[in-house]
DNA sequence: GTCTATAAATGGATAGAC
DNA sequence: GTCTATCCATTTATAGAC
């Protein structure tokens, strides 16, 4: 086998998974459709046909992210729900949120991009559909609780608030300085107080 | 004359601004790379040399979009940093933005997602990123006066302010039912003093 | 201001050998 | 698992007529 953490002899020797981890690389550097399968292979130092025997096409690599990237989110949302009150839920989500998208940054970047533009992608942004209206319902919930403020519509406070998590895509890196779970706690901690000290 | 307000005549008839508006309207429902030139020859009813005849490239539709967004912040920029006080600094500098974000969404929402493919887009990364550097710099001498937490590192607290602000490009609409100016102020109140109700 | 026709390059993808 | 060679659709852009 040359997959696994195995066999780094003879020359390349790729599996699906380099493919897709270089391939996800290239799409937030350049975007998805400015990135040609040459360019992919240009990185990978083979052929196009190497790279066509990993996988099937170009949106094959993206859809494969994007499940990795949508199903981390989905997972943090039913984690949330399971919890017993509107402020715990609240938390966990913002929270949740956060965590899959400095763990998975590369692949909730892609989703984070995404316009539509193929069937891939279409069902990609009706599964974000499904998440944001989840999450607007907990922050309803939470306005009803009076944890906060009731004159903002539901919609535009949700937006503003993962207008403030889903940036982190832009300069969260892994190997920074900066710890995802602190963040994640910080990022709560603006986004019901504000950046104004407190006394 | 064709163009200004006069002339509806003998069909179409168009003028750059006509091409420049729906290249920008289309470069945004699905990315700049994913159009082509095909996709807005066929909007406008025209064929590609009568396009041609109005602009010189692809390129340039995007970047007369780009300054026109890249001269709107700056210009606000400009407005804030003539303030007298961090605070009024800080405060017209959000809500300029909020402005600009709100009266020219479509050339600021392709700024935001650029990605360096070409010299035109680079060169607008690098006006976008003095911009950024200099309102870091507003938001640190807020730290010192004690107006933003000083506990927050400047550039953490800047981007969280300003993921908040150019989220406004996804959802924003100008015939929508927000009020723009309102909106510049409740994006401040809720950066500098968050979702929780104040008692 | 718009057209037809076409150039020249690059796009995603495949056949078949090793 | 990777290669060379190739297909064919589409891309940006231009020449030259009306």
């Amino acid at each position: 086998m040359t997959s696994a953490r195995s066999a780094r002899r003879g020359r390349p020797g790729h599996d699906r998974e380099d493919v897709i981890r270089v391939g996800v690389e290239l799409f937030n550097e350049q975007g998805y459709d400015a990135t040609s399968v040459s360019d992919l292979t240009n990185r990978l130092g083979v052929t196009k046909s190497a790279l066509y025997h990993h996988v099937d096409s170009k949106a094959q690599i993206l859809e494969i992210a994007l499940e990795d990237a949508l199903g981390g989110l989905e997972d943090a949302l039913d984690a949330a729900l399971r919890r017993a009150t509107p402020a715990e839920r609240l938390t966990a989500i913002v929270e949740g949120a956060v965590s899959v998208l400095t763990a998975r940054q590369p692949q909730v970047t892609l989703l984070l991009r995404l316009r539509g533009n193929s069937d891939v992608e279409v069902a990609a942004l009706e599964r974000r559909r499904n998440f944001d209206h989840t999450v607007t319902g907990l922050v309803r919930e939470a306005q009803s609780e009076g944890l906060v403020r009731a004159d903002l519509d539901a919609g535009v406070a949700t937006r503003l608030i993962f207008g403030m998590i889903n940036s982190l895509v832009e300069w969260y890196r892994p190997d920074g300085p900066v710890d995802p779970e602190l963040l994640g706690r910080e990022v709560l901690a603006v986004a019901l107080d504000g950046l104004r000290p407190r006394d």
